[in-house]
Parts: structure tokens; C-alpha cells; sequence
DNA sequence: CGCGTCAAGTTCCATACGGGACCAAAATGA
DNA sequence: TCATTTTGGTCCCGTATGGAACTTGACGCG
């Protein structure tokens, strides 16, 4: 595996396609993006299925409701991007496990309001712990002053992000 | 739906959420990344699944391809994140559709370079146009000169992402 | 009021996915 | 040189996943 520190692959070493993909990439945002999002998802998620036994759609309920409680399926759909049946699934599962509550809502019969116990808090507390630890690890070459720059240039797009036009079919509108 | 402009879920507007996510969260970075990463990619590949007829994970093949032809498999997966037989499953199928072509590399038995065929450059080339505007779109919020200091720092963070410790399961060190 | 439309959740089902075993070639090293 | 380990890639198989159809309740409207 070592080779001047490097691996080699092909014609071509690993980091010079990491390069190019940074560099001369059309899309160097979203390269970015999702390179990031997965390095930091995978391990994480491994890490909490591991030692919670709870995988990842669950997770993703309970950290919500952690930070705020009394929330319906269809939020954390939104503001998570999972599809409702995975959402809904997760729901069943961690409700069985006394993980959290659900009552219906009497402004609206069709949903419910989910509520995390006592148990699920204590999860997600114990669960945090990694989380924050790899991201504090991933923006450790940033300086405090780049971290909030970081911070408030994504949150100004993640603002934006409702403003976006929707992908509409470009090319051919058929049907 | 309309509730002056804001969309009702529960005790919590939807909205609410997304706010808390980015402003009450200890993982603020992960959230940013993971929820911009979906907002791009859930209707790109949607798009380009649906014009061409290529999932996912062949695109991905096909992107990188483009980018830097004679490329490996797991070059690809290093750079993707993708678990490799993934990746074989869609070289595989973009061979048999002639979208790229595979030679045995000849200093290394076991591994095969990769090629895009000229069908594939047109189809990349196609593809990429929808992406390069949805970019655009996302970061049309920003500045340019906020453009280029999100790039640079997202950079950097990629940069430093092989110094990351490996995510030891810090509580429990069983086996 | 009914009626059509829309939204919240659930269920069904085909399949894409990824873990893990596996094979062959290369590196390591004694 | 041969044994051992590591790496590139494929295969097998169980399961999580997400699209689509469905149920029920809310809402808008003539």
C-alpha cells in the first residue's frame, strides 16, 4: 500500500481523481458536498447502529425530536428529505422500543404529535457524543473565524434553498 | 396549505424545524452538508435517470470517467464512497451499453482501467448542463466573492479529511 | 351541505444495495 | 524461492429502501 505515502491505482493515484473532482470539476459544490456528507454519515451511522442497535431513519427521528420535541412525521420528512414510508417505518420501530411516543393530534386526526421518552433521550445524549466530536475533528484545519464563516455561508444557502427553481424536466416536457 | 405562506405540521411549522437544525443543532455542519447534498442530488440523478436512463451509482462511474478517463474501479470508490461491489455492479452495466469500455491493466492483472466511449462523452456532456445550472441556482444566493471563499473552505476541509481520527468505538473497545 | 382535491400516514412489493465470502494477482519478507 | 498478507474485483444473498397505490381526515367551494 505504501508508495511514497501515496496509493496508487491504475494511471492514475486515488487523490489525483480527488484532485481533479476539487479543481476541475463543473460541479465543484456538490462534489463537495456529498464527499463531506458521506465521510462524516458513514462512520457515524455505523457507529450508532453498532451501539444502539439503531439504524440509520431511526436515528434521524430521534435526533429531531431531540431537538425539538412534538413534531409530526411529515416535518421531520421535510426537513430530513427521507421518503414517508421510511420515515413512517422508523416511527413504528422506535415506538415499539419505547424510544418514543405518539399521540394523536387533536388539531388534525390524520397525524400524530411524536414525543421522545425518557429512554430515547438518554439515547440521543450518549449518541451525541461522537457526532459532535467528528465534526469538531472535521473542521479542525479551519480557524475559529473560517468555522463561523463556514457556518453562515452554508446557512445562508441552506435559507435560499426553498427559493430554488424545480428541476424541471429541461429538455423534453412530454407527458 | 397557505397559512399565511407558512406550511403547518403539528405544534411546529415546518420551517421551525429547518431552523432549529441549522441554529440550535451541536452538528451544524452535518446537517448543512447532508441536507444540500439531498436538495442537489435527490432531483439531478432523479433527472438524469430519467433522460438517460442511468442510476445512480453508473453515473457516478460515468462522471468521474469524465473527468479523468482511464480510472479504476476502486479509485472510483475512493473517491465516491461507495462500496465497491456497487461500483462493479455498474461498470458492468455501463460495458454492456457501451457507455465506457474496459481494458485489463497491463501492470496490474487483477485491475481494469476504464475508458469513456464516445457515447458516453456525448452523454455526460448532456447531463451535466441540468447540474451545472442547478449549481448555479444554489449558490445564487452568495456573492461571488462569498462563492469563492465557500469553495476554499470546503476545500480545505476535503483536504484535510485523510487526517481524520477513524472513528474507534471510543466506549466500549470489545474485540 | 355534499363534492372534489389535497395532505398525513400506512401498506405492498419489486429491487437496488451493501456486507461478507470468495478468487486471483501482487506485494511483502524470510 | 515459497509462505503470508494485502489488494482489485466479482458473486451471493438477505434486507432495507422507496415508488406507487390506498385509506382516512381536512379543506375549499359552489
Amino acid at each position: 500500500m505504501r508508495n511514497g505515502g501515496k496509493v496508487v491505482a491504475g494511471k492514475h493515484r486515488v487523490e489525483d481523481l480527488v484532485a481533479v473532482k476539487l479543481w476541475q470539476n463543473p460541479c465543484w459544490l456538490s462534489f463537495r458536498f456529498n464527499f463531506l456528507a458521506l465521510q462524516f454519515n458513514e462512520p457515524i451511522y455505523r457507529l450508532i447502529e453498532k451501539e444502539h442497535g439503531i439504524p440509520r431513519p431511526e436515528f434521524v427521528v430521534l435526533y429531531s425530536l431531540g431537538l425539538l420535541d412534538g413534531l409530526t412525521a411529515s416535518a421531520i420528512c421535510n426537513s430530513s428529505g427521507f421518503p414517508k414510508n421510511t420515515i413512517s417505518r422508523a416511527i413504528q420501530k422506535l415506538v415499539d422500543k419505547n424510544i418514543i411516543r405518539r399521540e394523536v393530534d387533536q388539531a388534525d386526526l390524520r397525524s400524530f404529535v411524536l414525543y421522545i421518552t425518557e429512554e430515547g433521550r438518554r439515547i440521543v445524549d450518549q449518541a451525541m457524543q461522537p457526532m459532535v466530536e467528528r465534526e469538531k475533528a472535521m473542521v479542525s484545519s479551519l480557524t475559529p473565524a473560517e468555522q463561523l464563516m463556514l457556518s453562515e455561508l452554508l446557512a445562508k444557502v441552506v435559507v435560499d434553498s426553498p427559493n430554488w427553481p424545480p428541476m424541471t424536466n429541461t429538455e423534453e416536457n412530454e407527458e
